[in-house]
RNA sequence: GGGCAGUUACCAGAGUGGCCAAAUGGGGCUGACUGUAACUCAGCUGGCUUUCGCCUUCGGUGGUUCGAAUCCAUCACUGCCCA
């Protein structure tokens, strides 16, 4: 049976260095979810696999994108089933690794099918979003979608945006887009997450995060500056640093969001993953009870 | 030695007699989450308690007052200025 083997956890928990050793173990590339690792222009600052850990095993999905290449969870989803559909043939245990949510949740669980968002529709609403605030956007979504009205989170300006601009494109309510269904896949999935100590936790993220810039992170977010507005670029260790840049905060103060921010970004992984109880928690270092369970799950 | 300013919850910092367990921000914690998700949003953050409420706090002590974080006295500490 062919499996897909995902190990996951907070930033910084040591999902990698595991990742090349249980790939190794069962001779299977690495697919990476993390929603960062994409791009190739921010090897540094997401602690995308090494050179010398790329040419270990086969990675997919780590440094494939442009910061201006527009990607989503769902485009996620579609390229991993397709890519594992064509691994699966001449593998039958593949890896993902990452700590990307939504990303891990969209290949284990599927999301719906909504179309992608216009760049012309979503400028058109966050204008109007600048000029009026979100009242009117909030009355179009209770005259065109009452039942995601009554259910989003009203105060949250993205999903109450997002919502809209799907009801503006297509013309129908958003809700009438999900199923609230789970996919099936083709394939058995054994999701282990890595966790430790939140004081472990904490020391290891802020030693990374001296690391990366010893590493160069700073010459490398200053070369992405110029492409600040981006999404992509809406990333902990980049964001913080064009604060710097900009001259309102130092860089030491910058350097100590990066380690906030990230404990702060752990934290809400946790919080997400928590909730899927068929995840089995590991400490990142306990190996050999990592191995022995995959082994008794996958012979 | 003299003068002035200050001491508030984890930190910063409002509050100058009752509406104060004490604004606000930071930090911390908990949670939500279906497409730009490393996003965005919410709650909690003195103790006990589901709520009501009760109890202990605003450097220490002692006063004034029906009532004090707020007024007075004194002690301690901190900062700045004159020696």
């Amino acid at each position: 049976m062919n499996t897909l083997i995902i190990l996951l956890g907070p930033t910084g928990v040591g999902k990698t260095e595991l990742s090349l050793r249980v790939a190794e173990h069962y001779g299977s590339p690495i697919i990476s979810s993390d929603s960062r690792q994409l791009y190739k222009e921010l090897p540094i600052g997401t602690a995308a696999p090494t050179a010398e850990q790329l040419a270990r095993v086969q990675h997919y999905m780590v440094g494939t994108l442009s910061l201006t290449d527009y990607y989503s969870a769902s485009n996620f989803e579609e390229d991993v089933i397709t890519l594992l559909h064509t691994l699966h043939q001449t593998h039958p245990v593949v890896v993902m690794t990452g700590g990307s949510m939504m990303y891990i949740d969209a290949v284990t669980k599927g999301i719906d099918d909504i179309p992608t968002v216009t760049q012309e529709i979503r400028n058109a609403i966050y204008q109007q979003f600048e000029k009026e605030g979100l009242p009117p956007i909030l009355a179009e979504l209770k005259e065109k979608d009452p039942v995601h009205y009554e259910e989003v989170d009203r105060n949250n300006y993205k999903r109450v945006i997002h919502a809209v601009e799907i009801c503006r494109m297509t013309g129908k309510p958003y809700s009438s887009f999900r199923t609230n269904t789970r996919k099936e896949r083709p394939f058995r999935i054994i999701q282990i997450g890595l966790t430790r100590d939140r004081e472990e936790l904490c020391e290891r993220i802020n030693r990374r995060v001296d690391q990366m810039m010893a590493d160069g992170l700073l010459e490398e977010a200053r070369r992405a500056y110029p492409f600040r507005t981006l999404n992509s670029l809406n990333t902990v260790g980049y964001k913080e640093l064009f604060n710097y840049f900009s001259g309102e905060w130092t860089l030491d103060f910058a350097v100590e969001k990066i380690k906030r921010n990230s404990r702060v970004y752990a934290r809400k992984q946790m919080t997400w993953f928590k909730r899927d109880t068929t995840i089995q928690w590991f400490h990142p270092e306990d190996e050999a009870a990592i191995f022995s369970y995959l082994d008794s799950v996958i012979s």
